[in-house]
Parts: C-alpha cells; structure tokens; sequence
DNA sequence: ATCTGTGAAGCACTTCACAGCG
DNA sequence: CGCTGTGAAGTGCTTCACAGAT
C-alpha cells in the first residue's frame, strides 16, 4: 500500500507527543487527547495510523508504550543514523554543537569544509576533512543522511556528490531550490522562507486595517 | 478570494528565484523554465500566479522584474520586519548571528533570556534583556514576529506571552507542536522531524534489500 | 509559433458517521 | 457506553488541455 507523504510527515509528531506522555507516566491515550495536544482533529490521528494497523482498543484507546514503539519502528527510530556535514562555517558549527540530534540517534560523523582555514580545525571532538576527499571519506565510512550547510551557490554540487556517493537523504540548510534523482529524499531547512510565507498574512491584517 | 495556503508557501520560492535570474540579467523567463528550476509544474505556477492576477505575457512569458516586484508586494517583503528572539542559548545565538535574515528585511531587535548569567550580555550589539520585561518592552517597541528558541517546557508559555503582547507572527525553533489562536501565524523549523519523516523511506529501501 | 490564463477533470487528503468491539 | 477503524462523502489542490494573445 502507497501511504500518503503527508501521512509519514505527521507520524514523528505523533511520535514526539506519545514520548512526553510516556515521561508522565501515563498507560493510555485517545485519537481525542492525542489530537487536543497535536491540534490535529482526532479522526486523522486515527485514518493515520489504520494505515499501518490496528493498534488501539475500542472504548480504551492507545497504550502510549505500543503505539510509540510501533511508530519508532514504522519510522526507523529504533536504531542508529549517520550523517555528514558539509559546511563548517558559523552554520554548520551550529549544526554540530546542537544537542537535539544525538538524543533521537542521529549522529554527525564526518564534517567537510573547503576553506583551508577550517579544514584540520577540531568542532565538538570531529575534525575537520576537506571536502575534495568526500568520496574516499563516505567510501569508507559511509553515512545514510548528508546535511548541507554551504552557500547556495555550491549548494546543488555539493548535494549531488552526496548522493553520486550514496547518501540517500539529504537535510538541506542552502537557500535553494535543490534537485535530486527520484528515490532520493530532501528536506529544506529555510525559516527566511517560512518568514516570507508569514508576512503575506501579516500584510492582509494591515491592509485590512487601513481600509477601515 | 481566499488563497490555498499551499500556494502563498510557493510564492516565496518563486521570489527568490527570480532574484537570482534577475542578478544574472535575464528579463523574461517562461513557467516552464522556473518550473525546471524549482522541480515544480509550469501549470502549478502559472495556475498560482493567477490567483493574483495576469503577469504573463502570451507567446514570451514573465517579464523578470515585472513579475519579483509583484511578489514582494503580495507577500509583503518590500518593508521591514522587527522581530523579537526569545531564548539566546546556543541556538538562539546562532540565530541572532545568522546573516540570511537581514539582507530579506527581517531584522531582529529584541533578544530576552532567562538565564540570569545571559542576560545583560551583549550579542551582535544587541544587548539580552531578561523575559521579565517582555511585556514591556514590546509595548514601547512593537515587533511584528517573535522568534522562539528556548526550551520546550516553557516554549508554549512563551509564545503565549508574545502572542498577548501583540505579535502576529511566530518562528518556532522548540520541538514542540505549539498552539496559537486563530489569525496568529505560526511556523516550525524543526530539523529533527525532517530526519525523522526521511528515516521512514530510508528504512523501506533496507527493507526492500532484505527481501531480495 | 509560442506561451499565458483558466475552466474542467482528476487526484489526494481530510472529515464524517457509524458499525462493531471491549 | 466509549472509542476505534474505516468506507464513503466532502474538500482542496494539481494537472490537463486549449482558447486566445502576441
């Protein structure tokens, strides 16, 4: 069965929400609850996961452990991802030193740059490669996830030898467009974007005002 | 006319495309060709631009220039925006450093923190008040958007106290799926979920591997 | 000859509403 | 009686396909 992208996006969130209420302690939750907390109606928390099976009771509701482990099964939390980082400026030093990865088992571990004033420099116990050696480095040690912090303008070549060297995922922070081959996945990481879509919204409200 | 949301989350990608073949001097370009660059239909484009009105000249396309300069008043980005960070831990550091915001007319103008040892210090000349004064401060000096990147325990508090201090518009760097009432904008940057909807056709592939 | 703008058709996703189970 | 799982209905978005402008 084909399941529907919009489907796998909202599954981590699930998941996410399932993992704070098992730190509560609590043993079961409804489509209801789930939904209140998501601000998702609960009828698609429940269309969602019929998708993969039957994991609720009726009149009772989900057993938080089971549902969470299922969807960290489903979604492939339940083991070890490895990633490589290319672009070690201000960016990408960020990138490395943020906390919020490795919890969730994603971890960075090969870091590229090509200014020679980075290459060799020691960031959060990982040094430094130049990134001319990229496909040696991945033939060896391959990765599964590559996160890409250039500028844009290097942004698509950088991106395509990540995947000419078999990097199946891609985790984009480069301000552009990128294209990739067919069974490969992106994700744009861009909150100038995400800005730009807000203030259409804020502008109604002003224009709306001033017609008063 | 009500505008599908998914089309003014395009706009901006359109924009910036124009911009970079505006810098190389290019008047004209046909939906096909930004379709081309963009991995998005010509139709979609045209179809979208026409919720706006009629850019487009039969037989040659968009004038380039014509065409950024209407976008950037639809979605608003002929003007400046203040914004206001809540939370300069690291990440919060990073996003005060981040020099993509201001080129694009967004430019941050508060920076509040908790943390008794953060605050008063002074980051990319801006000086860290304490969130005590968050009321305040943004009734002297409104901003339109607030930036969120602090915990997720007191994430959803914060963005409480902002959206009763007047703002409209709200970038969210916590891991939670906040809530805000209707006609208040609210957008995630969550690179966490990005990986974690990713892992999930990863997983298929190793599966498929496995089945062979 | 080329490329836009747009109704209409097609497809995808969401919500409804209820049978059925605990 | 409450809550799930799910066909069916409803909604929203995308693509088609072509008339019409240059």
């Amino acid at each position: 069965m084909e399941i529907p992208p919009v489907v796998i996006e909202r599954l981590p969130l699930y998941a996410r929400v399932l993992e704070a209420l098992a730190q509560e302690g609590r043993e079961v939750v409804s489509s209801q609850e789930l939904g209140q907390r998501l601000g998702v109606t609960p009828a698609q928390i429940r269309k969602d996961l019929s998708y993969f099976g039957r994991f609720g009771k009726q009149g009772r509701g989900y057993n938080v452990q089971t549902l969470l482990s299922a969807l960290r099964q489903i979604l492939g939390l339940d083991r070890q991802w490895r990633m490589a980082l290319v672009g070690v400026g201000r960016l990408g030093r960020a990138i490395v030193q943020y906390e919020g990865f490795a919890p969730q088992g994603f971890r960075i571990v090969h870091a590229f740059d090509a200014d020679p004033r980075i290459v060799g420099q020691e960031v959060n116990g990982l040094t430094v490669r130049d990134v001319s050696e990229l496909e040696e480095v991945l033939a060896r040690e391959p990765v599964e996830i590559g996160i890409v912090a250039v500028p844009a303008v290097v942004a698509q070549e950088v991106i395509d030898r990540l995947v000419r060297a078999g990097v199946r995922a891609i985790l984009n922070y480069a301000p552009i467009a990128a294209r990739v081959p067919r069974g490969v996945q992106i994700r744009r990481v861009d909150p100038v974007l995400a800005l730009q879509s807000m203030t259409y919204y804020l502008r109604q409200v002003s224009n709306a005002q001033a017609a008063k």
